[in-house]
DNA sequence: GCCATAATGTTATATTATAACGTAACGCTT
DNA sequence: AAGCGTTACGTTATAATATAACATTATGGC
């Protein structure tokens, strides 16, 4: 099981973590051929400012704010798009909102771990999830081509601070 | 693994499948002291009519020609609400659409195998896969609350008459 | 029948996403 | 370096999905 969880749920060095997930993205735009923009660039390091999702429409204020001047929608989506298809970030459509990823070269099952009280999320690839997956899939004759896992609970932390109504 | 793919794959008496799923509603609105009303009911019986997914403004649209007159959305959106909170229908978020269930007593997975040829869908209920997911959020230390799982692929018809781009 | 509650009607608007078309930048060829 | 095709971006408008707010009507218990 590979998962960013701990570096979500924990304390750690977000400068780097952000330097390594741009570094990441360069590497496999070289490889592809696929230009890395100023735009595309900014809005891959909003992404992963916060470990959480944001919107589109969020990444959109952020993006201005950043930039200095307006910015329209079809530019945000733009950028979501290029990046959706590197695969160097991932929509969570339960939620309507976009989230660098952690393991942007490997096959991964795109299972996300999603807090409802603080709206962290944390991505886990899963092979025998996967596996599982493939072979129910066989099972009901299905062709499996892409899936969309999200999980909803309580991160640590959140279910650290709000325990099940315990009044001890 | 519980499932209504056969259901949805194969030709079936769909009208008494379409009955089987009200008479379960009505049971189970009869044992939660909700109502069942005409608005609910026909919503209910247009998401069951196809095993496709329909968006609030399909619904929309072929209630307006039910009963044959306008109708606005919010009266869609309660419907629609009224039946997700009985766990009676479905809402698939990567297609913002909204599905019958066919098994509304189980707990169960909504784990859903959708058809990106043909936009059909079937649910599927499976254990070892819940107790996967509840595993692997237990080591991450996650508190599971809810999930939604959406696989896309091929339905056994679609991939059928479109194999794999073999010309013998 | 009266009342509280639940459901629906109605209007307006928020939120998310895309279409369509023009302009600018890039990078290759010559 | 001029020309040119391609790619990216700007701009305006609008489509598609969903909800807020408040008025009205129906339902069921008393």
């Amino acid at each position: 099981m590979l998962t960013n969880s701990r570096l979500v749920h924990q304390p750690h060095d977000h400068g780097r973590c952000i330097n390594a997930a741009l570094m990441r993205a360069n590497d496999l735009c070289a490889q592809q051929n696929a230009r890395m923009t100023p735009t595309r660039e900014s809005v891959l390091r909003l992404l992963w400012q916060s470990h959480q999702p944001l919107g589109a429409y969020q990444l959109q204020d952020q993006l201005s704010r950043l930039l200095d001047k307006p910015v329209a929608p079809p530019t945000v989506y733009r950028a979501i798009d290029f990046l959706l298809q590197l695969g160097l970030i991932h929509r969570i459509s339960s939620l309507n909102a976009y989230i660098g990823c952690p393991f942007p070269n490997s096959e991964h099952s795109n299972l996300f771990m999603i807090c409802t009280q603080c709206g962290c999320a944390a991505e886990v690839a899963h092979n025998t999830i996967n596996d599982l997956l493939q072979s129910a899939s066989d099972k009901a004759n299905f062709t499996l081509q892409s899936q969309s896992l999200e999980l909803f609970g309580l991160c640590p932390q959140c279910a650290e601070n709000a325990p099940e109504s315990n009044h001890d």
